[in-house]
Parts: structure tokens; C-alpha cells; sequence
DNA sequence: ATGGTAGTAGAACTA
């Protein structure tokens, strides 16, 4: 089973860069977000054309995601709860096989000192005690996505000016590793043990062509998704092209064994 | 230290 994670900054501006990635890469799963569309206009047919099944929740301009399978999902949610229209927009969930997928558009914080911060924190607090109310970690679990949360300094270019960001200082690092510890492991370090591979480079200043970027968006797993990884790795092309344009981040893939019957 | 770019909009806003 191969697994892809891509915040596209608009599918549907995107949509020239996806549909080919998907038709050479193939995966199972792509999560995507910041799909910045609603529902009623969501480009469906483009990927049923190629094979693909479309579940989604979005709004207008902002937020917004999305999983595209080859196999439609089962026991589709989005939000934290049943009809949980203010968090749907950021989180959407379901179930390939016998594999839980959770796909996560974590809110980016803003500022240390404004209330879209503490939101932030709030809103990794309540997917936590989803996590408890709705699984146990020997399930098989995945939890991928753009989570705004670089956790080490080998994951941000610049350790030193860039502590205290939103997405990368202690307090948030403390709460992404006790989110972690109900029972999620990082598949892509597994991997790629290397400092210097990141997944979101600014629009700003030309970075993807200096490698100044961050590793903000992961592909996590519970012990058994970890146990049958393969392989992991960011593939930086799709961030490099001119033509068409680049969203500012690019894809995550993980590679994983069949589950054992 | 500030501002740099892109998307959605059709002026700011979000990132």
C-alpha cells in the first residue's frame, strides 16, 4: 500500500500538477488539504477519469480536505464528531481495508500571542481525545497530513531564528509528542534518518532552490502501519516546476507491506 | 529587521 500527502494550496489550481503525479506514482491514498473549495464545486470528475475516488470537506478560500483512493473508503468522517461542521473542514477520516486513514489540516497558529494559537493547541488537545474516544493504538492507523508542527530542529533549515515560530518551539513540540505517544511514530524518519528533507518551502525568496525549507507535513503510523513500512521519502520535483505552478508544499510517500490476514 | 509570493477574490485575508 502506497500513501501520499500533499497540501495543494487549491486543488483545483492544482489540478495540473496532481493528475499527473497520481497517474505516474499510483498510490492508494493521497490526503490532501488546503483545498480551498466547498463541496458543491469539488473537482470529482477529473479523478474518477483516472480511477480515483473523492471524499472531501471544504469551504470557500480557506481550509479543506480531502482523500483521493483508488478504493473508495469506508466509514467516512469529518471533524472530531459526528456533524462537526466547524472542525470538518480540517480533518477527514476513514477506513481502506482494514487501515484507518486520518488526514489533518492542523491550524498554523498565526502568531505566539493571538488566539488562532491557542486555538492551535486546542485543536491538537481535542484530536487527541479523539484518538481515545474512537480507536486503540494496536489498531492499524495512519495519521498524515499538513500538521504546522516541525518537531526537531533537523527539521526546520534554520534551528536557531526560527525557534518560538508557531510551528516550531518546545510548548508545541511537547504537545505534538504527547498527541504522539497515544500511539503514533514517525514513518518517515524511519527512513530517512538524514537531516536537510522537507516538505513545505516559502513562496517567498526562491528557498526550494536553496533547500530552505521545513518538514511540517508527516506521515505517521501506530506500531503495526510502522512495523510494515517500506520506504518513505519527499519528492521534491513537483516544488520545482515552473509549469505548471508549484503549490508551496510538495509530496510525502510511504510505502507499506500488506497487512497480514 | 523588513519584506519577499501565491490563492481566492475582486479588497484584504491567510499562509
Amino acid at each position: 500500500m502506497r500513501i501520499a500527502t500533499f497540501n495543494a494550496n487549491s486543488i483545483r489550481t492544482r489540478l495540473p500538477v496532481i493528475l499527473p503525479w497520481l497517474l505516474e506514482h499510483r498510490p492508494d491514498v493521497l490526503a490532501v488539504q488546503e483545498t480551498k473549495v466547498q463541496d458543491s464545486d469539488f473537482p470529482v470528475d477529473p479523478f474518477t477519469e483516472i480511477g480515483y475516488s473523492c471524499a472531501f470537506k471544504g469551504q470557500k478560500s480557506y481550509n479543506g480536505v480531502a482523500l483521493i483512493t483508488r478504493e473508495p473508503l469506508a466509514e467516512i468522517r469529518t471533524g472530531f464528531f459526528p456533524d462537526d461542521t466547524q472542525n470538518g473542514p480540517r480533518l477527514i477520516r476513514g477506513r481502506m481495508g482494514d487501515v484507518w486513514i486520518i488526514n489533518a489540516y492542523v491550524p498554523q497558529g498565526r502568531d505566539r500571542d493571538s488566539e488562532h494559537y491557542a486555538g492551535k493547541l486546542e485543536w491538537l488537545n481535542q484530536f487527541r481525545a479523539m484518538l481515545e474516544r474512537e480507536y486503540v493504538p494496536d489498531q492499524p492507523i495512519i495519521w498524515t497530513g499538513d500538521l504546522n508542527v516541525a518537531p526537531e530542529p533537523m527539521d526546520v533549515h534554520d534551528p536557531k531564528s526560527l525557534d518560538g515560530h508557531v510551528c516550531f518551539n518546545s510548548e508545541l513540540t511537547a504537545l505534538f509528542y504527547e498527541v504522539c505517544a497515544w500511539g503514533f511514530h514517525d514513518v518517515f524518519r524511519r527512513h530517512r534518518p538524514d537531516p536537510g528533507e522537507y516538505s513545505y518551502f516559502d513562496y517567498r525568496g526562491a528557498t526550494v532552490y536553496k533547500n530552505k525549507g521545513w518538514r511540517i507535513d508527516h506521515i505517521l503510523g501506530t506500531r503495526r502501519m510502522l512495523d510494515l513500512s517500506t520506504d518513505a521519502w519527499i519528492d521534491l520535483k513537483p516544488r520545482k516546476i515552473r509549469d505548471p505552478k508549484p503549490s508551496d508544499h510538495t509530496f510525502m510517500i510511504a510505502d507499506f507491506q500488506n497487512l497480514p490476514r
